[in-house]
DNA sequence: TCAGGCGACGGGCTTACTTCA
DNA sequence: CATGAAGTAAGCCCGTCGCCT
């Protein structure tokens, strides 16, 4: 789904523009992007790829939504794509599902290597670990998770993630929304999770923060046609103002005319024709 | 009891890489 | 050796399910 929303007259890059040569197409796709021009003079721009990310930029998403300073532009854009890590390169030698947490397959060099080149400074810096006890009583459901599983093939197990697990994942999530396969075991073994869950952690996180933001923009339109709207319906009663002179000025010969010192519109001559026009 | 949040899953798509004729 | 088709793996998005609060 592609959004392209133009309204009024200022320029405004095309999606083709917008996504780039080096654009991940494939994670275009669904992404929320449009231009918005409105005509003003100034030139304002957001770039939409994570969940509102208020501060500097030319709006600001606060809780109730936009707070409007009449931007002209509106280029809402994928944030730029990530490269992927190839798993082969990374050599893990251990299977992507359904990893044995007891036993950590990453290395403790491999991991602090993980974590220094990842943007995610936090996972250094926090390193906890979750498998014992930290987690609570979720992550102990969680790491008995696997045998379960195990057990019970059919019925989908429901987990609920601890609130120190939820927010180490908001944390890495506000640093970077995507994932790459090392991180991503990385965040597993400090949370005592599977990779797999890690992976729908970030997908379903994804995928609200794309809903949220889709929410707030909607509003943020929606208060936008409205200034159109009363703008458009001003401009019209001043097209019907001029009008109406203009019919006057074509009806009363030039000479005749006079204007009001006051408020400066064009009056007709006071009756009778011979005397001279008076000011309103 | 009901609604909303959220973890989990399956299906479809794209991309990168490998194999083979 | 170069090349294009077919196969495979992995990641992502989307829609949905169903548990839990």
């Amino acid at each position: 789904m592609e959004l392209t929303l133009s309204l009024g007259e200022s320029k405004e890059r095309s999606l083709e523009e917008i996504a780039g040569d080096g654009g991940d197409r494939q994670s275009m796709g669904m992404e929320l992007g449009f231009c918005m021009g409105l005509g003003f003079a100034q030139e304002r721009r957001v770039e939409v790829g994570e969940e509102s990310r208020g501060g500097d930029e030319g709006l600001k998403v606060e809780e109730g939504g936009w707070s409007v300073d009449l931007p002209v532009q509106l280029n809402l854009l994928p944030l730029a794509p990530i490269p992927r890590l190839d798993s082969t390169q990374l050599a893990l030698p251990w299977s992507t599902e359904d990893m044995n947490l007891e036993t950590p397959p990453v290395e403790e060099e491999e991991e602090r290597a993980a974590i220094l080149s990842s943007p995610i400074r936090m996972v250094s810096s926090l390193h906890m670990n979750f498998a014992s006890g930290g987690g609570g009583v979720a992550a102990e459901r969680a790491s008995s998770r696997g045998s379960d599983e195990e057990e019970n093939d059919k019925g989908r197990k429901k987990l609920r993630l601890s609130k120190e697990q939820s927010a180490f994942l908001e944390e890495s999530f506000k640093e970077q929304n995507t994932l790459n396969p090392k991180l991503k075991f990385v965040l597993a073994k400090q949370l005592n999770l599977r990779p797999r869950q890690i992976e729908v952690w970030f997908q379903n996180r994804r995928a609200r923060s794309k809903l949220k933001q889709m929410e707030i923009d909607c509003e943020f339109l929606k208060r936008r046609c409205e200034m159109l709207r009363e703008e458009n319906s001003r401009l019209h009663k001043e097209v019907t103002e001029l009008r109406a002179i203009k019919s006057f000025h074509i009806q009363v010969p030039p000479t005749t005319l006079s204007i009001c010192p006051s408020c400066e519109r064009v009056s007709p001559p006071a009756s009778p024709p011979q005397s001279p026009p008076t000011p309103r």
